[in-house]
DNA sequence: CCCATTTGTCAAGGACATAGACAAATCACC
DNA sequence: GGTGATTTGTCTATGTCCTTGACAAATGGG
């Protein structure tokens, strides 16, 4: 069972013909020979020949037999899934979520542990002793692995790779975070930005399922938004799309203190909700969850701390709608995961806009970006693996 | 010379050998088989064939040889212009611009004419018209045209395929013009917004060229905008991507009258921007132009009209930019085009946002959205014409 | 005028696809 | 339990397309 991708340098027809056999098993989850050959419309004859060679590198294996119908009964094949494992994690302040997941997108192990607060190389070193221990409980070796997905706050730069973190995690913004990752674990490895992340989880298994236009908007300490757009992730020219803490709303745009924390970041964050709660006069919340409770007591104070958050985050939607045109906005992150507050948003966004999208809480909760990692990983391990490259350039 | 689409229903590797020589050919111009040879990587034998097979069609032509270097001299190929003709136009609330362009992105015959004011079937004959007496302009005939791009004001719906259409232009938004216009000429029709049509047409060969995010913004009797986002048109869920005439902002978000024309719009329309000025106590200006020669006499109500304008116009920009990150924002329109306008943007812009993108003005003026209608035209004919289909499903 | 260089065609051989015949396996029905 | 219809999967023959290498044709430089 060698493990090089399939059909490396086999002529194009047949990289192709093998392509189509791979989608079709993906896509039908399984599948016999004589069916993969009537879905792609090729000849019986080449489907044995690659389903063959696919089976022989370890790509397929056979799974049970059809029965029930007349006529001969037929083997089906699956993707064998164990012939790619790959690691998602999502580096928070507090916590490190982890896991690894195979080329179907199963998860095989996973974990969730405090973050080490020295951040910079103790990190890598406790990425690398985290892998090294999901493998081991996977049945596998941290080398067996083809790919690391990071997800992290801040904003990644395309150009240099530099990660402009926020304040919660020290010592990543000074290097070359994926450089030193990537040849530490000998593994190629993708960083992305953690709510981008999280959007790419939604359309994977989520929410976002078939929606190709619709944005993930993280309400929490900070404000963040994923944006996936004609079906496919939007970045921006600076890695910096979807940074509405910067929208110029809920204050005024043309504050200097706007730049440092951003206008919308510091009139819907979480701090700012519990500011506005004090100043109207509360005195029984000093966490979220204190305010929520208080909340659901019907103290007004608090009613009034949310209504009016979600009052301001219902209008950076309607911005956020003006521009994408959005058919679904899923919310997420400690605020934005509350039916109380978004159902305010619910209530407001007709009034201040004319086609309000649909809003709906992430599936996945806090695993949200962990799902997403899964999902980019997944589908780069099959692009790799199964894609068809018509030139090598 | 069958003008089929080349190698209709032949087998795939000759599809994509065949699919593969036309592109090298439209990347490069005019090229030798020997160098084409070379830029595929195909053997000089086939790509022999393919150009016979391809001359012979009528897609490709012999121009000229190679002389000067040593070695016998190679015989160049070019595309045929010709092999292909579209039609775009830019259907306006005064004008209708209208010009056939080839395969090749030449323009081969344009005209600019009024708009028939009463609409409805009325514009369908007079685009019918324009295209009869540029086809004959262009020494063809109508029925050798195989595509028509029309942009038009206001928003497509990508479902129902109707347009809503701003007060300009009567009778549209009741009939599905396109299925209209289309089944009356005998040709596909694609229709456009106008803007995102200026957007496609800065990419193609204006200041977009080789950015792959950036915004055309229409200023003038109403706003909008053309997005482009990792180098494709974004349209949204509903076709209203870039609608930013009703950006929350420069007004009360929660003001039902933002409903009716936009709460952007009301604020940095070029009604809004008079309206301001006579409410500054400017007495001199009746029109845009007449502004704007106040503001260059240094008239102060018409300076603090334009400033107050381009200090709004720059919030909806940060805004954008807050949600796109674009590396560069296109202005045109009636206002958008005036440097003095712009220029107090640029002014505004790093004032309210850590990010400011370039501003530019555009390239092409009141002609973009025509470039861009061919724009899509060109690359619509060679999808059509070279692209490889690998099912045809 | 000869030679190095480049272009383009010819002929042979290999990989891959299809089509059709046929053997094998299974269900339905008597 | 046997028979026939049905479906699966392999085998064989044939054709298309691509590559390779030989070779003729054309051209500039010395």
């Amino acid at each position: 069972m060698t493990m090089t991708s399939p059909a490396a340098q086999t002529p194009i027809a047949r990289k192709i013909s093998t392509n189509a056999v791979i989608r079709t098993v993906l896509a039908n989850r399984s599948i016999s020979r004589a069916d993969i050959a009537k879905l792609t419309g090729l000849s019986k004859q080449t489907i044995s020949e690659v389903v063959r060679d696919l089976e022989d590198e370890g790509w397929l294996k056979p799974a049970g037999r059809t029965d029930g119908r007349p006529g001969r009964n037929a083997v089906i094949y699956e993707i064998n899934g164990r012939a790619g494992l790959a690691v998602s994690i999502d580096l928070g302040g507090t916590k490190i979520a982890a896991a690894i997941c195979d080329l179907l997108g199963n998860v095989v192990a996973e974990t969730k542990v405090p973050t080490d607060r020295r951040g910079g190389m103790h990190l890598v070193n406790q990425f690398s002793d985290i892998i090294v221990e999901l493998a081991s409980a996977a049945g596998t070796t941290a080398d067996k692995l083809r790919l690391v997905v990071l997800g992290t706050p801040g904003v990644l730069d395309p150009v240099t790779g530099h990660i402009n973190v926020a304040p919660n995690i020290p010592g990543v913004d000074a290097m070359d975070l994926r450089q030193v990752f990537s040849s530490r674990m000998g593994l190629p490895v993708i960083v992305e930005n953690d709510v981008n992340l999280a959007a790419q989880g939604e359309r994977w298994r989520g929410h976002g399922v078939e929606v190709d236009n619709f944005a993930f908007v993280a309400l929490g300490t900070g404000v963040g938004m994923g944006i996936i757009a004609n079906g496919a992730l939007l970045r921006g020219a600076r890695g910096a799309a979807g940074e509405i803490a910067y929208l110029p709303i809920g204050g005024d745009a043309f504050d200097p203190g706007g730049f440092t924390l951003g206008t919308l970041e510091s009139a819907v964050g979480s701090v700012a909700m519990l500011r506005r709660y004090i100043g109207f006069g509360g005195r029984n919340a000093s966490t979220v969850a204190d305010l929520f409770a208080a909340f659901n007591a019907g103290e007004s104070s608090a009613v009034a701390a949310i209504e009016e958050t979600a009052r301001l985050a219902a209008v950076a939607i309607a911005a956020v709608g003006a521009t994408l045109d959005p058919e679904l906005v899923i919310t997420g992150g400690s605020i934005g995961a509350r039916p109380e507050l978004v159902n305010a948003i619910r209530r407001f966004l007709p009034r201040c806009t004319p086609y309000p999208p649909r809003i709906e809480i992430s599936r996945f909760g806090n695993r949200a970006a962990l799902m997403g990692g899964m999902g980019i990983a997944v589908e780069r391990m099959h692009d790799d693996l199964f894609g068809v490259k018509l030139r090598e350039a």
